[in-house]
DNA sequence: GCCAACGTTGGC
DNA sequence: GCCAACGTTGGC
């Protein structure tokens, strides 16, 4: 299993939409290397849902349902999504501040890499962010 | 195939 | 609202 940390726009979808739709289609990625990251997706893999722009901060835990498939509105071919289920939410939101503050996430791609809005995240990370946030995924 | 110009993302 | 980082486009 792998672990990830996928980014929205609260004003575009939020945290609490994707609870009251109970799932999702994850879309919309055009950045070649979150590409990558959203193809390398599995059934059973687990994200961090991250608010970009307002909050900055990871606010809940989904779960990868479906991975990747083509987007058949796209010509190409290239384009495509997952299935993501809220799993949990963060009972502690986890802000950037206190994500830089640990010199265990001093390699977080969401802090190297700012504008990629599909980021890996190692098993130790995995492990750190989620005694931040207050849970066990 | 290089690189300048331009567009977009996202933190501040 | 500004700007840094980075991706993309298009002229050469």
């Amino acid at each position: 299993m792998s672990y990830w940390l996928i980014k929205s726009e609260p004003s575009s979808y939020a945290w609490d939409q994707l609870v009251a739709d109970g799932r999702t289609h994850w879309d919309g990625v055009r950045n070649a290397q979150a590409l990558n990251n959203l193809r390398a997706m599995k059934p059973g893999d687990r994200a961090f849902f991250y608010h970009s722009n307002e909050g900055k901060e990871i606010v809940g835990v989904v779960e990868v349902i479906k991975g990747f498939y083509p987007d058949p509105a796209d010509k190409h071919g290239k384009l495509g999504m997952v299935d993501v289920k809220p799993l949990m939410p963060a009972a502690v939101k986890v802000g950037l501040p206190a994500m830089r503050a640990k010199p265990e996430l001093s390699e977080l791609s969401l802090l190297r890499q700012s504008r990629l809005s599909v980021c890996p995240v190692r098993t130790h990370e995995w492990t750190v962010l989620c005694a931040m946030a207050g849970i066990s995924a």
